[in-house]
RNA sequence: UGGGGCGUAGCCAAGUGGUAAGGCAUCGGGUUUUGAUCCCGUGUACCGCAGGUUCGAAUCCUGCCGCCCCAGCCA
């Protein structure tokens, strides 16, 4: 990085510590709990932990915040791993559970309750709530927080032997039952959970509780900057109070930033749950979810989302971006890469009266119309055509200029043609198309010079490849559906569209999950789930940008 | 109505006392056998509002307004 380049406040931060020798390496960690899959947001803070570490030379921890058994599972922890590996990021050997120091983290505890920062409370979940207090009134002392450090050691050591029903006891912080600061008014430090851990297995139940656990963690891994989003900011004074306590070599800095929220998607990893279990959405990794896994499938290269949240910036402020960059972004990173290829989404059957009924010609197609390098491949014409419904208007306006009764288009690579005669069905709809090609116009030839407004793309039905192909919308109608009282009321029911589409032959050879350009559509994948060489199924990964859709949409407003 | 944050163009975002970068979107134009890509060009943003300090303030001070977070034995 240059010294004219601006440095957002993190790294800022960052770079003054390492200037002035506060620290000689950073030392960073992303700390997911593992009870969902990763989503959009987590990409912000992945590449922000990982980028600082690797940007300065620094290492970095993929932590599991496994404390609360019961809720979390493997299969999370592996799908979490799968996602930050994809995304393009190494952990090295720092892969660390919280579970890991449960048997420091005990022994923390024990410190604590002898230096009397602790204490074991007997009330019940109501009563502590009670005592609380409210966010203006201050909270009362639990009547069991002057026990001797003897008692005390002797009611921790029962919790964790297993003398004690759930929630009968309570390790707590002795901090200051009037604070200002909801955190501070003793918070607790453990609680007891006869539940078998994912890890631990049984021995222990007793568990953690985040704060404890996070910020001993932090410290046990000789974190330097902890980075965490702007909700946790009150709990800073609580982070440090621990640090106050432990006194430990290294001591780690917390500092937090806002969230990224994506326009028309929810980040709650509750309402995406939901979506998941009550069969909104096929799965985490449904291709409409924001979660890595669903926008892995969906098409989304790692470097475009990487580029994405670059592009959104570390602030305190509370953003909501504009699903138009994210798109961009893949745009920008497919354009250059995708080779392009043809097929027809809505077909519509175009008969070139004038082109032998038996004769077929091999196309030559570039694979990339600015990368010649990529050389090219053979398009069969032939009499039957499908072409996009949406590429003929028997109405046309001024400046439509694809396809319209008596007009020409030209078929890319291919001829141009002439529009002769409209097939309705009973019902009135067009059907069919009879078209006359120019011998002369052969793409490449040059034996004739004529040039038309219009270029559509087109497959020939004999040869074409049948393949349902998926086209994705937002998954919500208002830009911030985090916000809306109930999701399910802003749930857009058009998400999900699957035709029947005609592709060219050469999709057939079509390798993994390579995403290719279907001309003058957008970029589209095949399905990582459900694609086979017999029933072939591609995910549209996104549009191509289509300044005729928006003349039309504005026609459209004009006219209300 | 306690505490903690945040408020610069439609969306992001630089800027930290010297008279408002950049990106995306928008809107023009050029190239183009993808209405794509690419290339040019395009923005008076009352810097949340109102006062004050200063020769000079988005930047300092005061007051106000708006939005977000906190009352899990969740993270």
């Amino acid at each position: 990085m240059s010294e004219t380049e601006s440095r957002d406040f993190i790294r800022q931060i960052i770079h003054d510590d390492l200037e002035s020798g506060k620290h000689e390496q950073i030392v960073t960690r992303f700390p997911p709990e593992p009870n969902g899959y990763l989503h959009v947001g987590h990409v912000m803070s992945i590449c922000l932990n990982f980028g600082v570490a690797a940007e300065t030379g620094g290492r970095s921890y993929l932590r599991f915040d496994d404390t609360n058994p019961g809720r979390e599972s493997e299969e999370y922890v592996t799908a979490i791993e799968r996602d930050v590996r994809w995304l393009g990021f190494d952990w090295a050997d720092r892969l660390t559970h919280a579970s890991d120091y449960f048997e420091r983290l005990y022994e923390v505890a024990i410190a604590l309750v002898e230096s009397g920062a602790a204490y074991v409370d007997s009330l019940s979940a109501d009563e502590i709530r009670e005592y609380r207090g409210t966010l203006t009134e201050p909270g009362k002392n639990s009547p069991h927080r002057d026990r001797t450090v003897e008692e005390n050691l002797a009611l921790l050591a029962g919790m964790r032997n297993g003398d004690f029903a759930d929630g009968e006891h309570l390790l707590r912080a002795r901090i200051d039952m009037s604070s200002p600061n909801m955190n501070l008014r003793d918070p607790a430090l453990y609680r007891i959970r006869h539940v078998t851990h994912q890890r631990t297995g049984d021995d222990w139940c007793i568990y953690p509780m985040y704060d404890f656990a996070h910020t001993l963690s932090d410290a046990f891994e000789e974190i330097t900057h902890s980075l965490c989003t702007l909700e946790f900011e009150d709990h800073r004074p609580l982070y440090d109070w621990f640090l106050d306590q432990l006194k430990p070599a290294q001591r780690p800095r917390q500092i937090e930033f806002s969230r990224l929220n994506l326009a028309y998607a929810i980040t709650s990893k509750r309402k995406l749950n939901a979506l998941v279990e009550e069969g909104i959405v096929e799965g985490w990794n449904d291709p409409r979810m924001p979660t890595i896994a669903g926008m892995r499938r969906r098409g989304y290269p790692a470097a475009a989302l990487r580029e994405f949240v670059k592009r959104g910036g570390v602030t305190k402020k509370d953003k909501l971006i504009e699903m138009g960059v994210l798109e961009n972004c893949i745009r920008e990173n497919l354009a250059d890469d995708a080779e392009r290829r043809m097929g027809v989404l809505r077909p519509l059957k175009v008969v070139l009266t004038n082109y032998a009924e038996d004769k077929v010609e091999m196309m030559q197609a570039m694979n990339h119309p600015g990368r010649p390098e990529l050389g090219t491949r053979e398009m069969p014409l032939s009499r039957e055509l499908w072409i996009e419904q949406d590429d003929f208007m028997e109405e046309a306006p001024r400046k439509f200029f694809r396809l319209k009764p008596e007009g020409e288009v030209r078929l890319r690579f291919g001829y141009i043609i002439r529009c002769d005669e409209v097939i309705k069905n009973e019902a009135g709809e067009v059907i069919e198309l009879r078209c006359s090609y120019d011998p002369d116009t052969r793409s490449g030839t040059g034996s004739s010079d004529r040039k038309v407004k219009g270029t559509i793309h087109w497959v020939s039905c004999a040869h074409a490849m049948d393949a349902s192909v998926r086209l994705y919308d937002r998954l919500f109608t208002e830009v911030n559906p985090n916000s809306a009282d109930d999701f399910h009321a802003v749930l857009n029911g058009d998400s999900l569209e699957t035709v029947g589409a005609k592709l060219e032959p050469a999709l057939a050879e079509l390798d993994g999950a390579v995403a290719v350009q279907f001309e003058r559509l957008g970029y589209f994948c095949t399905d990582s789930e459900e694609h086979s060489t017999d029933a072939p199924v591609f995910n549209r990964i996104v549009t191509l940008r289509d300044s005729w859709a928006k003349l039309e949409k504005q026609a459209m407003q004009q006219q209300v």
